[in-house]
DNA sequence: GCATAAGCATAGTAATACGAGGTAATCGGA
DNA sequence: TCCGATTACCTCGTATTACTATGCTTATGC
């Protein structure tokens, strides 16, 4: 059930915009979500998850907003942005591509 | 065609691993290899396949052999050990769980 | 003869996941 | 009412690793 930590390198983006792309949400819901969405197989831990949200951010995939919670909590939103849309579009054919290319490699013939 | 360079992170020696398994093979004959098999998708460059066994090597993944080709070529030659054996099984499952979580989380219900 | 391909090597750079550490507010139960 | 657990965010340093660039040698083909 453990993986390397170096196969998540490159996904994590397009993890998380796929998600905040279905509606805004915020860091702490995501790690959740992605947790739950995947049958607790990803876990991502806080030194991955902010920074990847503020690199997304920079990158103008998403746009954050302050936001409080019904009980007072402040909460960071994210929301995609049309370049993110473009961009979580591309990841995810690239992704097909490169998974398929592995399995070509990995299991020749069982295509 | 081109893919970011962080997605093959973790899964270079398992590649080089699976064609070495199947026999004895030298670096170069190894990039020619894994472009062929993956319909030219993968280009390994040097940079990233001669490290990858040296450190494939040095984990006791593979034992390598210097041999000299039919026309005098000085050529290293890597075959398995059994330790690579059970890691490229790990690997290989290792893969497949992690590509499998990768699509429940990007596209939901597709299982 | 000379370009091209075969064949190997490595030092430096950039990207990025994560561990560890820190802050603060809210909620639930004893 | 106190107190731990949960919610919610942030950041610095470290390790890993693919790749660029560079350099070397020998064989092959024109």
């Amino acid at each position: 059930m453990k993986y390397a930590r170096e196969l998540l390198k490159g996904n994590t983006d397009a993890l998380l915009l796929s998600l905040i792309a279905e509606e805004p949400k915020y860091g702490y819901s995501l790690s959740k979500e992605i947790e739950a969405r995947s049958n607790g197989y990803f876990r991502f831990k806080e030194g991955t998850l902010y920074p990847a949200l503020h690199r997304m951010e920079k990158a103008g995939l998403v746009a954050g907003k302050w936001q409080r919670s019904p009980n007072g909590q402040l909460r960071r939103y994210y929301h995609i942005t049309e370049k993110g849309k473009r961009f979580l579009e591309k990841k995810t054919i690239e992704w097909r591509d490169f998974s398929l290319a592995i399995n070509l490699v990995l299991k020749p013939g069982s295509t």
